[in-house]
DNA sequence: CCTACCGATCGGTAGG
DNA sequence: CCTACCGATCGGTAGG
């Protein structure tokens, strides 16, 4: 629920017409900032505009002057704007996948696997709003080549997800009527964290992957080995 | 998971230079239509256009062109191109909620209103994935006072079921450790699927909405009145 | 419902 | 890293 930005709606109205129009005030120093750190400072500024404007609406001068310099100067550090969408959309999901293949490491027992992959598909959700929120409203502003990349990840990480889970059933550890259909609402759900998630709100990110972790333990149906269900306090029961 | 179109990516680099070029082909008539169902038909070529390749990226020559007229010709049926995506932004959202009140209003047990409330919102965002869809993608392309119509029934949207969950937790039938995250998590999985639903994959609607409001009940830790966990078949438990 | 057209925007290149 | 600029696009209006 909810936008991720609000910020910056509309081509800025900005001072046309009328008197001494200056250029529009350069964010401090347009020199003088190391080579190497430029490179991650355009990235960082074009994630936040496209996260806020979308991609399309976001144009070179717009991320150009949030780092200082004008529209054409960035050619000089990137070759095009869509391959800054593509890098963040690739690396989006190929840290997502990175994230996974952790979580499933440290552990053999299915529910914890479970538990632990949606810690982290959480936490990154949390942490990194505006890439996920970026990652999934602009699927279709890439090219073919570079879409196919994402999709392919995408489908990927889904399956790593529905395999655990149909691992889980077959273990009796876990209860679903579809392993898809829960492999999709699980990431849906942590999906849908990217876009109403603020720091500073009613939980923080460790109490957001907790809740979510015991939520998806719910919805493959897990119970301990003793029959309990997932999530329950121990006392709780009627 | 999945982008819901992918046709009509990009300009459509067609028949420039060279040679004899007519116009693009009209899809048939371009009159004989019946007045009143024009604008309906506007309105349908508009969401899927809005759908395939984002609001921003569809002309009105795009809209023009799937209901057989000029792009200029649109503004005898239609004031402008966002008075378009504002209709389909709040008459998804007024849907959403109406379905919701019919949904509660047939039974007085809290757990048997939220599968109906459940079942409602994933009908939805099965059977008009294209609102659903563009709905959740263009918050941020309205102009302020549409988007803060739109944000304003979100918002009522979700605290009728975050309500309901708090209800069901209070007379005992739901136990969650958070009723807006258990309220997040149920919408934002329905919202999903208006992304990776289509027709005649392997679920139907109706199994779909069926699965999903299990899934839900398991979300509210709902148990019968005679303490089963939700979603299990009777016989199933250890 | 159409053509002609205005005014504005924008990605990217030339050439310092 | 900048200005000047090209080529193309687009929403909307004029005036039939």
């Amino acid at each position: 629920m909810s936008s991720a930005q609000s910020e910056g709606r509309g081509r800025s109205h900005s001072g046309s017409r009328g008197g001494s129009y200056e250029r529009p005030h350069r964010p401090a120093r347009a020199e003088g900032v190391p080579v190497a750190d430029r490179r991650s400072a355009i990235r960082q500024a074009a994630l936040r505009l496209f996260a806020a404007q979308g991609y399309r609406s976001t144009t070179m001068a717009d991320i150009g002057a949030a780092v200082g310099i004008r529209g054409p100067s960035l050619y000089k550090h990137v070759t095009s704007k869509h391959e800054l969408l593509a890098e963040i959309m690739i690396g989006t999901m190929e840290q997502l996948i990175a994230d996974n293949i952790v979580a499933v490491s440290g552990t053999d027992d299915v529910r914890e696997q479970l538990r632990r992959s949606v810690e982290a598909h959480i936490r990154y959700h949390a942490r990194h709003r505006l890439e996920a929120f970026v990652g999934n409203r602009e699927i279709g502003s890439l090219d073919q080549p570079d879409q196919d990349r994402v999709l392919g990840r995408r489908s990927d990480y889904e399956r790593r997800f529905r395999e655990l889970i149909e691992q889980g059933v077959a273990e009796g550890a876990f209860h679903v009527q579809s392993a898809r259909i829960a492999s999709y609402s699980i990431l849906d759900m942590g999906i849908g964290v990217a876009s109403w998630f603020h720091e500073g709100g009613e939980f923080s990110v460790d109490q957001l992957a907790y809740q979510y972790g015991d939520i998806a333990l719910r919805i493959a149906g897990a119970r301990p080995h003793d029959g309990r269900s997932a999530g329950e306090e121990p006392g709780s029961l009627p």
